[in-house]
DNA sequence: AGGCATTTGGTACTTTAGTATGAGTTCCAA
DNA sequence: TTGGAACTCATACTAAAGTACCAAATGCCT
């Protein structure tokens, strides 16, 4: 939000300069109207394409954001997620233990406590349901 | 490429149109230079910013082509292609026969010839390896 | 200190997944 | 028309995945 109030206020601050040189022009007998114009263009040509990249690159970060706060409300722990971002990768219960340095029957315990948080049967359900909530990278 | 072209063919354009109207403006003794260099400002920003949407359109196209190349490459045949889909949204063999009107017994061979051709283990990193290869979408 | 959530791990069992093998059908191109 | 690819299905296993229950250690909060 911060940054379109920023944009915005640039995109102003940018029509009043051009205005002031649009004066100025005028008093100096209109010499370079052509280059003004060219001026004018690139200037508004960068300041859109600038805005979209920005719009963009602030989606990429709610992804990000959102992480902690869905986590918390679903009850779900670190150990929990470290376990679902295995899962992702496609990594078996016991590779997961390796992984973590622990039994593969913990990483079970975890995986099936991950599966009813998640209110899903499969831990491929998982996966879609984590990327539905937006928990992990999509 | 076909977009790219079109893009800048109305870029020379505008310009061109712009240039004319300087020429005209000047002639008729400079009575709206604001108002020109408002809709200058206005047109390249437009510019800018539809340039930027289709660029992204163009991302999102390519991943929809290259599928059937991929698949053919890989190998992977229709039906197989076909179970590949239900994998990923986390059904069960058992629910994939379901939908396709076949018995488990056959999804099963055909979920055992897509690990082969996808060069993986298990259906969870099938998944992942389907989005690296961009044959589904990610 | 007592209570609570987390993490860990085990046993025992059921359910999916995945492999191996063989075989019948259809359809298409040589 | 014959050979090959794709699709189908079955049986018989082995291997993962998942469930249910129990239990102990840790750490944190009040």
């Amino acid at each position: 939000m911060k940054k379109t109030v920023f944009v915005f206020s640039s995109l102003i601050i940018a029509l009043l300069v051009l205005f002031k040189l649009s004066e100025y022009s005028y008093l100096s007998g209109n010499l370079n109207i052509e280059l003004l114009f060219s001026a004018i263009a690139v200037v508004f040509f960068v300041i859109g394409i600038y805005i979209n990249k920005k719009s963009r690159t602030e989606k990429s970060r709610e992804t990000v954001e959102v992480d902690k706060e869905k986590l918390e409300s679903l009850g779900i722990s670190k150990r929990e997620y470290e376990v679902l971002l295995h899962i992702v990768t496609g990594l078996s219960n016991k590779e997961i233990g390796n992984k973590l340095h622990v039994s593969e029957s913990t990483v079970k315990t975890h995986v099936s406590n991950l599966l009813v948080k998640l209110d899903v049967k499969r831990r491929t359900q998982a996966i879609q349901k984590a990327k539905e909530l937006k928990i992990i990278a999509g």
